[in-house]
RNA sequence: CGGGGUGUGGCGCAGGGGUAGCGCGCAUGGUUUGGGACCAUGAGGUCGGAGGUUCAAAUCCUCUCACCCCGACCA
């Protein structure tokens, strides 16, 4: 490709308005262009390196068995209805009704297509195992997107769906895809950690994530570093310090004038805050939930979403609280009757709490429960947090952010069942059909691998997925000599296989150099009047500072050389 | 959904009642060339949108839209 043809350009000064580096880079180096929120198109060089991605998942997927297809976007919103996710996709599915007011959605995902489709084909045991695949544009209407191509509303995403007889075929399906995920992200330069994780609106039971360790990751992982136990913290389980346990007293309440947090209570009786209770509220599809937990620790939203199975769920309002009739800063679930009460497992661990009096100006000391208060569901829904001990050795957590970059499933057979898939067994009676999910999308590798694998000049590609594999830099190429040189080494790097990028611009050096820096590509080939006179050219890593030579009657022999040798060198 | 911020040539910004300016980029010509060269000439916007105030609005007021960032938080 000569540079001057090259479609998009490079910009001096970083984009105003962006956060995370891979959004600046690729704005910056021309890979990609805003079209809205969370709405992007990808420009020649940026397109290129996610096709490589696209590349590269494709080839562990079939190595996995895996056998491509391509599924519809737009699907109908009956299929939706039958398994009632478009109650848990909830605002974030995109709806539309077409000329004759049928209502479709852009899929976000395809469990729905993908089981309508092997439902038809598949009717004996003799039919399975199947695994189908498929790379496609995903449509969300995300909350807020955010981060470039981190989360936005409309990406690409490599979805397999596995279909088993039994959850053993599944186990080792989902073994078979882990295996593949990891070769995938090995190849790509990407360090990953599998993390367990909440399935979300995509439902079933075991699920995983792979994490991409970075600060700026919207997500939060909780690990032991003596046991590897791993897990998002929406999932994470911890132990907390002990509760304290002493003889149960009589309740006794106390004023405690201008008294409000936690901390300030805690403070003020005495005690510490894990010997008080705190009260928080919210509204699940409508009703009003009063939940109690340790003072010391924090609810897990995710955890309390799916211990009350609802399907929209937010923190109640001041006027909600009001209007409940309890008292903010000093609410307590004693003496409360009509409303639905979850407790976390903390507080029946421990005795003697201080908790409000549902009252202005005052607490209660010595809250028991069940003798002074009970709950409708106790359940762990509590937050782990660093510090925490490990729920496995007892090892001090961790906790650090990251990018979700793939995410498995063990859907089992929930929605096979509703979508009537079902096959024939060897005793010729019907079983539902045993299903996995296993989803990564590209655009967000592509800006993870940016996030990894860049300096202060820009982008530094592993040779895997670079756009090119050599980037050509002549300069003085209004010299009639360095061009006809140039444009034949340009000739020959083609005829040898070589895919490159020619700077033909009459661009200063300094130019070219920044921009095949910001660039990324791995190999830096510079034909000039000085290298020229020794009848060399002069050969640079991206990732190295020194620049060294080549002959240049037998140069493309031992570049080819060079690339293959460092072709597989991606774990950088 | 709540909070904060920003909208002015392709990009980055300044201007803050008297109908727009800088840098980069772009075009033409010339001189340059190993880490974002220089000179000259030139093209390109009517200031996110709508309404209002005013003799006069990019500038003041109201509404609205878009984009960015934070939070979806313990009462």
């Amino acid at each position: 490709m000569r540079f001057s043809n090259l479609f998009g350009k490079t910009a001096r000064q970083m984009p105003a308005e962006t956060e995370s580096i891979s959004h600046q880079l690729l704005l910056k180096s021309g890979m990609i262009a805003q079209e809205a929120a969370g709405i992007y198109s990808y420009l020649p060089l940026g397109w290129k390196v996610l096709q490589r991605i696209e590349a590269v998942v494709r080839d562990e997927m079939n190595k996995a068995g895996g056998q491509e297809v391509l599924l519809p976007a737009l699907q109908p919103f009956s299929l939706w209805e039958k398994t009632g996710r478009n109650v848990s996709f909830g605002e974030s599915l995109f709806c539309l009704t077409d000329r004759k007011k049928h209502k479709l959605v852009l899929g976000p995902t395809h469990e729905e297509v993908v089981i309508n489709l092997v439902r038809r084909y598949v009717q004996s045991y003799r039919d399975l195992p199947v695994l189908l695949y498929q790379l496609q544009t995903k449509f969300r209407d995300e909350l807020r997107p955010r981060g470039g191509l981190l989360r936005v509303r409309e990406f690409i995403m490599k979805d397999l769906y596995s279909f088993d007889t039994s959850e053993e075929g599944l186990a080792q399906n989902y073994e078979r895809m882990t295996q593949a995920y990891k070769n995938l992200y090995a190849s790509l330069g990407l360090p990953v950690l599998m993390v367990e994780a909440d399935s979300g609106a995509i439902g079933g039971k075991d699920s995983h994530e792979f994490i991409v360790i970075t600060d700026n990751g919207e997500d939060e992982v909780i690990h032991c570093p003596q046991c590897n136990y791993a897990a998002n913290v929406e999932k994470a389980h911890s132990f907390k310090e002990e509760s304290i346990k002493t003889p149960p007293l009589p309740l006794q309440e106390i004023a405690t004038p201008e008294v409000k947090t936690i901390e300030e209570v805690a403070e003020y009786v005495g005690v510490p805050a894990r010997q008080t209770l705190k009260s928080v509220f919210y509204i699940a599809d409508g009703e009003f939930i009063f939940v109690v937990i340790r003072g010391d620790t924090n609810i897990n939203e995710t955890k309390l979403k799916n211990v009350l199975q609802c399907s929209t769920f937010k923190m109640a309002t001041e006027a909600e609280v009001v209007r409940a009739g309890l008292v903010s800063g000093s609410a307590s679930p004693i003496g409360i009757k009509k409303l639905k009460i979850v407790g976390d497992s903390s507080i029946a661990s421990g005795t003697n709490f201080v908790t409000g009096a549902n009252k202005q100006g005052y607490h209660f000391q010595n809250a028991n429960c069940p003798r002074d208060f009970q709950v409708d569901l106790l359940k762990d829904i509590a937050l782990a947090q660093a510090g925490d001990n490990c729920p496995f050795c007892k090892g001090k957590l961790l906790s650090c952010h990251g990018i979700e970059v793939g995410h498995i499933f063990k859907l089992g057979t929930s929605l096979s069942e509703k979508l009537g898939a079902f096959f024939q067994g060897e005793d010729g009676s019907p079983y539902p059909i045993v299903m996995g999910c296993y989803g990564i999308g590209i655009g967000r590798l592509l800006a993870s691998v940016v996030e990894k694998h860049h300096d202060d000049k820009g982008i530094i590609w592993p040779s895997s997925i670079s756009p090119y594999q050599v980037h050509f830099c002549p300069l003085h190429i209004n010299d009639p000599e360095i061009s006809s040189i140039a444009n034949k080494i340009y000739k020959d790097l083609q005829e040898n296989n070589v895919t490159v990028l020619f700077d033909d611009r009459e661009e200063s050096p300094g130019v070219k150099f920044n921009d095949a820096d910001l660039l990324g590509i791995p190999l830096r080939l510079t034909l000039s009047p000085r290298t020229l006179q020794k009848q060399e050219i002069e050969i640079k890593w991206r990732t190295q500072k020194q620049a060294s030579t080549l002959p240049l009657q037998d140069y493309v022999k031992e570049l080819k050389a060079l690339l293959k040798e460092n072709t597989n060198d991606t774990a950088l």
